[in-house]
RNA sequence: GGGCUGUUAGCUCAGUUGGCUAGAGCACCUCGCUUACACCGAGGGGGUCGUGGGUUCGAGUCCCUCACAGCCCA
């Protein structure tokens, strides 16, 4: 068969990407290649599910680590014939997305409450539409092998039905439940948040100290308070009961100034008593007095149902100070402070207090204050309504913990039932290892889960709700207490709703009925039709409960709701694929994901899916910080989108980097610099100082050769301050990181060149080569390449990706391309089995480099399939039009010899020797030279077949024999002399004798070390007897090497 | 406040049951445009492994102290 090598273009001398990329990537799109089918078969599956990225902004870098991971390891198990499925998606990011919306109506002079929320939704989805396909894309260039016929969105009809459905049971099974509570409040997007939603930061405040007088004027307590704007809703002072002032004290009576509201005195042992010599900064600023405002703190709360105190909530939903919330005996002096913001209120109370001589004291204090993680505003304990997740539950935390490996998890607390033979039990594995702790703790402290939000953008609850008179209660109430709620089998339930009431005040009543979506009604034996329940329920006076939910509980449910649950024969593309991909194999995210989203997926799956786990391993990824150390994030400016590494260096190149950088240790630096828009150039940007206190690019940056020229900088964008324009573009940033990966690219790219130009078209060897048939260096390199084939699928199995990259580099740099190219460069043209080796040899490297440089390699595919001239064999590697599909290699583990390669390294350590020789004393690369070898070095010459000779530029060997050559320079190898003629006309002795110094200084100094160790009996009977043997071996080569070197030393003086 | 991680060459990082002379890439120095590659090749210099202690025949590796940096959770 005749080749046809003309009809694929000539290869550049240059790899660059921009040329190859998009074709490669739509070669991928039309072979249908990454689609993944769940017909049953005998090839084990593997499954990813993409951790759904937010649709809020473009993905960044540490997405693009991420995704390079989850691709390497699919694209491997792809190759290695299993059936694979990437699923991937965006999520709808509910507060995020919303708030990011809100920001762009501000700006255009509009605002949610104006257009109203259909209108804002629909504004929303809009953004969602613009940023998904900008995330797609950025998943398309990096060479992400999803199944993007399967891409899914959290909130698409199929995911709703599953959000919808798991509602549903849960709220029937009493897992989900209404409750008055206080929630962490965020009075600028004006919604509640989850415990985890919200940021700690220490903040530099002050500890007010305010005189309360007693109401019998025997005197006044002084409490001591950093929010004193709350002391409108105090309604008790508390003291501890073991402070001596408590006895005669407790029982009286404050009357609150500015409210006149009198309030007790209670004992309560919360409270700090004052010690200004204590270690704990509470007890050095406590004045032994605590105000109690239960609706404004979370430990008031608990110490007003300790004392059943009333609750008095002063503030609106947007934090300013309010008496429409439950606020009733506001006093004429008071009603001053109403419609101030929490901030004016303080100041103005504060000072209110002073001018009435009531404030006793002012001390700077440093706390922790909670802060929304969306709008970075101070949170507010606030009373409302809110629904929650009741995870405490044994079939949620209890599951979530006895899913862990046992060999990886602390003991469980003892009221979680052991791990029992139920599915999923004990399977769940984490990598690196210690996170399992980090999934155990949070467990262990984990409190009922706050799923409501007060927000437009999200899935609404599907909760109808009617307040009634307690009399009209389904079920009677009246003697129940407050908050409980009852299971009620009414109409609505034989219709196939969910229904309970709840006690919500003594004289009302609250019902909650909660709707199927359509698909599950349709499946209860009563058929009713969604709409037509909902106008009956709407028509008896319920009405739906307006807020939607966490985003978290979708994304909880994405194992399920990508794969069609709960009704996949409703979506007929998805059926089959939970049996199929369910448990996924892998889950790879970032460290904070633990708590948010690993938790809730386990639970969920766990408790829908009979106790199956969403995945089997949990991988939690390195972050990537900026050249100062900080963490990437948008709001600094400091994020790289991977676009922009992509225009720099090549998809592959910034793949390669990535996979290289993903250490076990976890946290990584990637200093940043920019591209000039102007003139191309890379350069570092001038820093300042932001007003955070983060080392950021400054907003406006200047061209390194032309002064002239000015550029904006990605924080400048993040402030809002500055907009791109003709005249000052915004800046790309690169980083000299990838650099490497773009060389190792362009290594590949030209070892490649090379052997095309090497390898005859017509040439073709016509039964399989016997390798063991073959010269040394033919030899080698399948050796070698079987090694690395095995240490690859070692990497992979243990996640050390890092050490995937540094073998596949060390493997193709040095030993294809610096070794063995340079080996077979003097026989290869008349050696046709050779260039049968060489294709094969490359064959391969394109198969193991694929997984992390898929369009490098799949773009050199053609020429190299084209250019293979015959098998070898024990190397399987199969043929395939694309090189995604391609077959893994396998080789058959007797090739690699290991004798092979001990030879291998004893040789080039020769070459190494002379080369050094032959640099110290600058011979011409051509210049050939003269060896005088001992028998033994001769046959080590000879066994590996002229490879010494060719690497080292050796013409001719000759035996030591006892005249030497005049003008010759010895080294010192394996304990004997090496001699080498031919080099100059003159040597330079004084250089050799430094060289020979050197070495016998060296050699002497680890004659001491061996000695030593060897000397000391502790050593001779406590080490392994081969590590003695091994020393004693060492330590006679290094004599023999000093006598050498020393006798040589002697011959050239 | 609790937990976790890091501190190894000028820089960015490897070094997985304690054991050969502590490695890589970049940067640096010397030489070389040798028909695959200057995004290259050959050679070279550079580290008392953060501090102080301990365990051990033996510690970059295990234990404790401290310092600094960072992350997660309250």
């Amino acid at each position: 068969m005749t080749k046809k090598r003309d009809s694929l273009p000539e290869l550049p001398t240059k790899y660059n990407p921009a040329d190859t990329e998009v074709e490669v990537g739509q070669i991928w799109t039309e072979s249908g290649i990454f689609h993944a089918d769940p017909k049953p078969s005998e090839s084990p599956s593997y499954s990813i599910i993409i951790p759904p990225p937010n649709v809020t902004a473009p993905l960044h870098l540490g997405h693009a680590l991420n995704n390079t991971l989850q691709d390497l390891l699919i694209r491997f198990h792809r190759m290695r014939g299993e059936s694979t499925l990437w699923m991937p998606g965006t999520d709808h990011a509910g507060i995020a997305t919303q708030t990011v919306v809100e920001k762009r109506l501000i700006g255009e002079g509009t605002s949610r409450l104006e257009i109203g929320r259909d209108a804002f939704v629909e504004k929303t989805q809009k953004w969602k539409d613009e940023y998904e396909q900008i995330i797609i894309n950025q998943l398309l260039a990096m060479g992400a092998s999803c199944d993007f016929d399967r891409t899914r969105f959290t909130m698409d009809e199929m995911c709703a039905i599953a959000v919808r459905h798991a509602f549903f049971i849960l709220f029937q099974d009493g897992l989900i439940y209404r409750g008055k509570r206080l929630v962490n409040w965020d009075p600028v997007t004006r919604t509640a948040l989850a415990d985890d939603e919200v940021e700690m930061e220490e903040v530099h405040g002050h500890m007010w100290y305010l005189k309360y007088p007693l109401a019998d004027g025997t005197g006044d307590v002084v409490v001591a308070t950093t929010r004193p704007e709350t002391m409108l809703g105090d309604t008790a002072v508390a003291i501890n009961p073991n402070d001596p002032r408590a006895e005669s004290l407790v029982g009286k009576t404050v009357r609150l100034p500015i409210v006149e509201r009198l309030i007790p005195i209670v004992a309560d042992d919360h409270v700090v008593i004052e010690d200004p010599e204590s270690d704990d900064p509470k007890a050095r600023y406590a004045s032994g007095f605590l105000k109690v405002t239960p609706a404004h703190d979370t430990n008031d709360w608990e110490i007003g149902l300790r004392h059943d105190l009333p609750v008095i909530n002063i503030l609106g939903p947007d934090g300013t100070i309010s008496d429409q919330h439950g606020w009733e005996d506001i006093s004429a002096t008071a009603e001053q402070f109403v419609g101030l913001t929490r901030e004016d209120a303080r100041t103005a109370i504060v000072e209110w207090f002073e001018q009435h001589d009531l404030l006793d004291e002012v001390r700077p204090y440093s706390h922790s204050v909670g802060h929304s993680y969306r709008s970075h505003a101070p949170i507010e304990p606030w009373l409302s309504d809110q629904w929650y997740v009741n995870v405490t539950d044994d079939r949620l935390r209890g599951s979530a913990l006895r899913a862990q490996n046992s060999e990886q998890s602390p003991p469980m607390p003892e009221e979680i039932p052991v791990r029992t033979d139920t599915p999923g039990d004990g399977e769940l594995n984490f990598y690196p290892e210690r996170y399992a702790r980090t999934y155990h703790a949070w467990h262990e402290g984990i409190r009922d889960w706050c799923i409501s939000r007060q927000l437009w953008w999200g899935h609404q609850i599907p909760v109808w709700i009617r307040v009634s008179p307690i009399t009209q209660s389904p079920v009677p109430m009246d003697k129940a207490a407050i908050d409980t709620a009852i299971k009620v089998n009414s109409d609505w339930v034989s219709q196939g709703a969910a229904h309970v009431v709840r006690k919500i005040n003594p004289e009302e009543v609250e019902e909650a009925v909660c709707v199927p979506p359509e698909s599950t009604l349709q499946r209860f034996a009563d058929k009713t039709d969604e709409e037509s329940l909902i106008d009956s329920l709407e028509s008896e006076g319920f009405t739906r409960d307006p807020d939607v939910l966490d985003t978290w509980f979708s994304s909880a449910l994405w194992p399920l709701s990508t794969m069609g649950w709960p009704w996949p024969e409703d979506f007929p593309e998805t059926v089959g694929l939970l049996e199929k991909y369910n448990p996924t194999s892998v889950l790879s995210t970032a460290r904070e994901i633990i708590t948010l989203w690993v938790s809730r997926m386990v639970m969920f799956n766990r408790y829908f899916l009979g106790g199956k786990l969403p995945f089997k391993d949990v991988f939690i990824h390195a972050m990537v910080q900026d050249g100062q150390g900080q963490k990437m994030s948008k709001s600094l400016g400091n994020g790289v989108d991977p676009r922009d590494i992509i225009y720099s260096h090549g998809a592959d190149a910034m793949r390669f980097t990535l996979v290289q950088m993903t250490t076990d240790t976890q946290d990584v630096r990637m200093p940043v610099d920019m591209l000039c828009p102007h003139t191309g150039e890379a350069f570092t940007p001038s820093f300042i100082t932001s007003p955070s206190g983060h080392i950021v690019a400054a907003p406006e940056q200047t061209s390194p050769s032309d002064a002239s020229k000015k550029m904006i900088s990605a924080y400048g964008v993040a402030l809002g301050t500055h907009f791109p324009t003709d005249e000052m573009p915004l800046a790309r940033n690169s980083s000299a990181k990838f650099d490497l990966g773009r060389n190792f690219a362009n290594k590949v790219w030209n070892a490649t060149r090379f052997a095309l130009n090497r390898v005859e078209e017509d040439v073709q060897v016509h039964s399989p080569i016997d390798i063991t048939s073959r010269p040394f260096s033919d030899r080698w390199i399948i050796s070698q390449l079987s090694q690395t084939i095995t240490k690859l699928e070692q990497s992979i199995s243990t996640y050390q990706f890092n050490m995937y990259a540094d073998t596949l580099y060390d493997f193709i740099w040095h030993d294809v391309c610096d070794r063995y190219l340079e080996i077979v460069k003097p026989t290869i043209d008349n050696d046709p089995e050779q260039q049968a080796v060489l294709t094969a040899v490359l064959d391969s490297v394109l198969r193991i480099m694929h997984p992390v440089c898929p369009f490098i390699t799949e773009a050199l595919w053609p020429y190299v399939a084209q250019a293979r001239c015959g098998e070898i064999a024990g190397v399987q590697l199969g043929k395939s039009e694309i090189l995604a599909g391609a077959n893994w290699p396998i080789t058959d583990l007797a090739i690699g010899t290991e004798e092979t390669l001990q030879m291998f390294d004893r040789a080039t350590s020769l070459v190494t020797l002379i080369r050094s020789v032959r640099a110290e004393q600058n011979v011409k690369p051509k210049q050939l030279i003269t060896l005088h070898a001992s028998d033994a070095i001769r046959y080590l010459l000879s066994t590996t077949d002229g490879l010494v000779e060719v690497l080292a530029g050796v013409g001719e060997v000759l035996p030591l024999t006892h005249d030497r050559p005049k003008i010759a320079s010895p080294l010192t190898f394996e304990g004997s002399e090496v001699l080498i003629s031919g080099l100059l006309d003159t040597v330079d002795v004084e250089a050799q004798q430094n060289r020979l110094t050197k070495l016998v200084e060296e050699k002497t100094r680890q004659i001491d070390g061996f000695e030593n160790r060897l000397s000391n009996p502790g050593y001779v009977q406590n080490a392994k007897s081969e590590l003695v043997e091994e020393t004693r071996a060492l330590l006679g080569k290094a004599k023999a090497d000093l006598a050498a070197a020393q006798d040589s030393l002697t011959k050239l003086k």
